[in-house]
DNA sequence: TGGATATGACCTTGGAGTAAGTTACCTCAA
DNA sequence: TTGAGGTAACTTACTCCAAGGTCATATCCA
């Protein structure tokens, strides 16, 4: 016989689905869509190339379901933790703890999220859009509490603000990922003492004032 | 006669290869190395693959080239700042503003510095390990500096801090180039207000506390 | 016995890298 | 001044290969 080990091997459709998606994340979050081969994942899942062909139709269509599968189990957690009725930088906190414990048993998924090498068009593309959303819009809605709180109303600097706490997560996630060992609650914990070091160490000096800056803020009168 | 455009058409080495060097730098600064095809730089800057192969040896010599041509530029840009006698959050914002600055002209540049695309290994993973190093060694000292000035001495603390303070800087420096007309004066002023709001925010609640973290600073805290 | 599960061997393509030839400039002897 | 030979600059037209994707076939269970 020349297809030696063709053939069922009667495992159902659904176990199988699941098996290669788990590789799939795996694979993907580590090495990003552009490095990661299809030949490759179907090895780690045990079966061969063409099953996963067939289950998931194309290298964009396995990583679409990797990363919907990602995307939700992370964003369902950021809105968890939104509902409950903290404000400012203790809601920032709460956020990155979710983060930390749900990430524990799967960190790859974090990478899968934001993976830069994956296909910019057709459903990834869309995808992506509606999850970026829906996580952005928690975060702007964090930071614009936050914003309103310390009397800042521009929305440009709500806007940048929002795009440094969200890479802040990210490099605090990866941070975590690159010292195995700390906890969970460690981490929280130290994200509070880096919060309250910057705090304490912003002064309101005034800047070289070149060109016509205008005199930045005096501490308690935010904002010129 | 049948290679109609082959032979010289005089151009000097010298000036082929910055023809080249800039045409890559862009290209790779923009794409990222595995998306850049060598075929298409060529094009770009009017020449034919093969003489690019002549000049740099391979696409990842040339990657090579323009990673240390962008590395060089703002490693000594940032070093210039660190040069300066502002510490802790002022020291934070002279470097961004060198930053922007630095960048106005050409800022694919910062692309091409963190590349995840490009190769792992070989000389191009050692001129990033130079680099790397370089830079993150002045992070290091800045963030020394402010943690010192607040009190909190847990190595770990400052790694961390580390992380996220070069992860900010690389956030809002995107942030500004997905802003064009926003000069490098306003965002520096922006990057002041965005301090001053997290430091307002911030508030010394006690979190769970475990673990025997020195509780740090006061602060004259606004917010409760 | 038909349909679901499975595979080895193949086809295809894009892009890295090369071989071999073409043209222009430069130098120096006569 | 001139023109022959050497060298640097330059291109067309390939080869090669990794990886995405397909086809024809094999095995098993209801």
């Amino acid at each position: 016989m020349s297809r030696a080990n063709a053939g069922t091997k009667g495992v159902p459709r659904a176990d199988r689905e699941l098996q290669i998606l788990r590789a799939a994340c795996e694979v993907f979050g580590t090495m990003g869509f552009a490095k990661a081969s299809v030949a490759g994942i179907a090895a780690d899942a045990g079966i061969s190339k063409p099953l996963v062909y067939q289950y998931f139709g194309s290298k964009e269509g396995l990583f679409l379901a990797s990363f919907n599968y990602g995307a939700e189990t992370l964003a369902a957690e950021m809105e968890r933790v939104a509902t409950d009725d903290s404000v400012g930088v203790e809601r920032g906190l709460h956020t990155l703890d979710g983060l930390f414990r749900t990430l524990e048993p799967q960190p790859w998924l974090w990478r899968l999220l934001f993976d830069p090498s994956a296909p910019d068009d057709g459903e990834v593309a869309a995808a992506r859009a509606v999850y970026t959303d829906r996580i952005t819009r928690l975060a702007v809605e964090g930071v614009g509490e936050l914003m309103r709180l310390v009397g800042d109303d521009d929305p440009l600097d709500a806007s940048a603000l929002t795009a440094v706490w969200m890479s802040a997560v990210d490099a605090l996630i990866t941070w975590w990922l690159d010292h195995p060992g700390v906890t969970p609650a460690q981490m929280t914990e130290r994200c509070h003492r880096l919060i309250i070091a910057i705090s304490g160490a912003a002064l309101p000096a005034e800047l070289p004032a070149e060109g016509g800056a205008p005199r930045p803020v005096e501490r308690s009168s935010l904002r010129a």
